[in-house]
Order: C-alpha cells, then sequence, then structure tokens
DNA sequence: GTGGTCTAGACCACG
DNA sequence: GTGGTCTAGACCACA
C-alpha cells in the first residue's frame, strides 16, 4: 500500500499518521470507506499490531478517522467548522519552510508550481 | 538572544537549531560570524551545556555552522552546489504542506502572499 | 422509533439501552407496557438480533423491564425502596460532572435552568 | 494517591486520566505542578507503566497535561478560549443525567445541594 | 532518570 | 474477525 522508512528519525507510527492523512486528503480514501483492519495491516507490514492501532487512535482523536469495535475503521466526514487554528498553524509551518526553501534557491515560481500541482491532485478526485 | 518554549513538545536542542537556522538564513548571522561560545550560552540560558552542544553538532552536520577547536563555531558560507538534494527534501516536505493548507482551505493566494513576504523578510537584509 | 448513531464510539446495544431508559423514564413507554419483540426490532432497525437481546438483558438487570418467556418484554414498574444504591451512584456521577462542568464555566443558574427543563419534561406526560 | 477498581468495565487508563483530570479541576494540582513519574506510579499502583503512560498521553491531547521528555509530565494551564463545544457536549451530559436523577427520586433540592458544595471545593483552592 | 517507541503475546467486548 | 486493553520487557532520545 505504501513504503515506510524503519530507519527514519521519526516513529512508525507518525509516519502511518502521515500517510493515511494524506491518502484522506487526497480523497484516495473516500468519505466512510473503512480501513484495513489493524491485523492485516500489521500483517502485511510485518509490524506489530500495537503500532497500527497507535496510529489509528493518533488519526481518531485528529478527526480523521472513525473506530468501531468489532467492525473496523472508518474515513470520517470532514467537518469544515472551526479549523481556524490548524490553518493558523499550518500558515506558520508554510512560511518557515517557504523562507527556509527560498534560502536554498527554491524559487517563488517553483513554489507556485507545486501549489498547482497540489490543487490539481486534490481536485481530480472530487466528483469521483 | 532568542526565546525558548520549555513547554513545548520538542526538544530544546531542535528549537536552538530552528533558531539558529533562522538567524543565518535571515542574515542576522553573517558568514563567518562566530556564535557565542557553549558554555556563554548555556549560562546566559539557564540550560545545559551538553544541550547547546548538541545543538551545534546538529547545526554543524547540516552545513549551517563549521567548528575549530579551540577557536569556537562559526556560520558557514553557502555551497550552492551542495543543495541539490536539500532542495529535493524541502520540496517534497513543501508539497505535502501545501496539499494539507488547500484541504483545509487556505487559497493559492494566501500561500503566494505568504511567499512574497518570505521573500521580503531574506532580502531585507541582504546588502548590510 | 428512534435513531442510532452506527458511527459512535459506543455500542449499539448501549444506545439501545439509553434510548429505552430514557423512553421509559419520559413514561412514553408505561408501566407494563409490551416492549417490541427482539426480531420485529431487529428487522426494522436492520440490526443484528444478538445486539437487541444485549440490550434487553441489559435493561432487565437494571430493573427496568420485565421478560417472560414466550410472551416477550415489558416495562417494570418502579420500586422506590430499592433505588438507594442507584441513587447513591448518580449523585457521585452527578457531582463529578457538575464540577467539571463549572470549571468550564458553566453558571449554578444554567444548571438550575436544566433541572427545570428536565423537570419539565418529566412531569409534561404524568397524567396521561 | 488514590484508588483504582481494577474490576470496574472501564478501562484502568480511563480511570486514571478521570482522576487527574478531577485533581486538576480542583486544583489540587496546580498549573505547571509535576505529576509523578511514568515509572514511580506505575510501581506505587503495581501497574504496567505503559497504562499509565497512555493515560498521561490522553491527558495531554485532551490539553490537561504536557510532557517533555527527559524532564517529566506537568498540569497545564488553562486556556478558557473555545471551550464551547465542551460546554455543550458537558451540558447534553448533565441534562441525561439529571433526568435519571430526577426519576429515580432525587429532588431538585438535592442538586442544588451537589451545586454548592462542587462550588465550595473548587473555590477553596482558588487563591493558593 | 525522564518520557517515547516498539515488540510479543494474552484476553476482553462487540456484532 | 474486529478494535480495545493490558502486561512484560527491551531499547532510544533527552537533559
Amino acid at each position: 500500500m505504501f513504503e515506510l522508512d524503519l530507519r527514519s528519525r521519526d516513529p512508525i507510527y507518525q509516519q502511518l499518521v502521515d500517510k493515511f492523512k494524506a491518502l484522506i486528503i487526497k480523497k484516495v480514501l473516500q468519505t466512510d470507506e473503512k480501513l484495513p483492519s489493524v491485523r492485516t495491516l500489521a500483517q502485511q507490514m510485518t509490524i506489530n499490531p500495537n503500532t497500527i492501532q497507535k496510529a489509528y487512535r493518533e488519526l481518531e482523536s485528529l478527526g480523521f478517522i472513525y473506530s468501531i469495535k468489532g467492525k473496523g475503521s472508518f474515513v470520517a466526514p470532514m467537518v469544515e467548522e472551526e479549523n481556524g487554528e490548524a490553518i493558523r498553524t499550518i500558515k506558520a509551518s508554510l512560511s518557515q519552510l517557504i523562507q527556509e526553501a527560498l534560502f536554498l534557491g527554491v524559487t517563488k515560481q517553483d513554489i507556485i508550481e507545486l501549489i498547482e500541482r497540489a490543487n490539481h491532485h486534490l481536485h481530480s478526485k472530487e466528483g469521483e
């Protein structure tokens, strides 16, 4: 399904969270779609089920998925309200990263291109 | 010199690294300028010297500073050629962050504004 | 008859228990009134009969209903004497919840208003 | 420090969360006060450290405490902003519980008494 | 010594 | 079969 870097400094469960967040944001996984079961995924990736569960738990508390005992874990519907804080946070992160990128020689045009591409990915799956 | 958030979830040494990176990027600290000594800084900020040292080591391995035994640590000159990998890395991070931002409702125009502002900050110190 | 939230984190059978408790408390269901049969309800709500049965078992052990083999389940009459423990339990829960509410900024007057409203709901069906 | 019911239906870590929440709300534990270390508490209560950590992690994501690697876990300062949703949630819970209490024979006066007592507990530690 | 991550393996609750 | 909890025990990152 996707790759993990076991040598990375950031923990496996965090990488899982990021991957799933991306998949949900890109609408590859759609609202109410079922995620692979904890055990199945654990087996596929040869990872301990507890680690998967930790990732799922985190995703749940972030509002990206919901889990039901005995049934599975599912993509949560987006709630548009009150993303205010999230937006402020992400803008701050973006600012810092952009500044570093410019410093390294990335041009404004390069970044705009990244935006275009992201925008495209985001909307291509829109109506499906 | 600058502030640290001792309550933050990310480690102190990491905050130090980020602050110094920012100062170097903004040219507040200029090429070959001497950084405060480990001891001095540790005393000023009432922080464990080991923590400072770890930050300096990290900055050195990132190529932002160089250290000379018995003399101190200094801001490294930018080497444009070796940025290839750094640029690829940061572009990947940017892509992901931009996608998430767009998802949350930040507009392309918002991001371009962030770029402008970063650009401004970056060049305002240019000729000093 | 009523709605269930299949996405909720608390189990379906528990939601059923709560709904029935509410209906009995509000006297929508009156003493000795017959509850829908397990099969019927299961079919109506497209839910596993085992789940209904578990809810009924729970309601029975809580003293809200009684079941007669081959006849069905019925709303139990209130027995004032046996409430001692239940009252102690619920007072403890209330205390904790009230404390948390006050902490969050809910006022005494707010809570009294909630009591009034609950009281009203409770007695509006009284004489029917 | 406090008691746990190992037989209870709700998990140990949840009981821990509730206990600490109460202690923080009652100001028994004050802002920036250090909580017992994961290992220490685990040993004292003869509970697995992982379980304690799970409780602390939950408390952190709820905003009641913050944890710093290598230093410990501490009571977080209260942020008054945007408790709106929390208040709505708790009012709903209160309504339901009050209705059930009234049904069981608890009087309005009884509940008001509980409020008084909670209010007293809450403010007695205020200025310390 | 502190919190954080991960594994292995057991048992429970739910549907 | 599903998620959830708990234990035991190991190793890492931080200050």
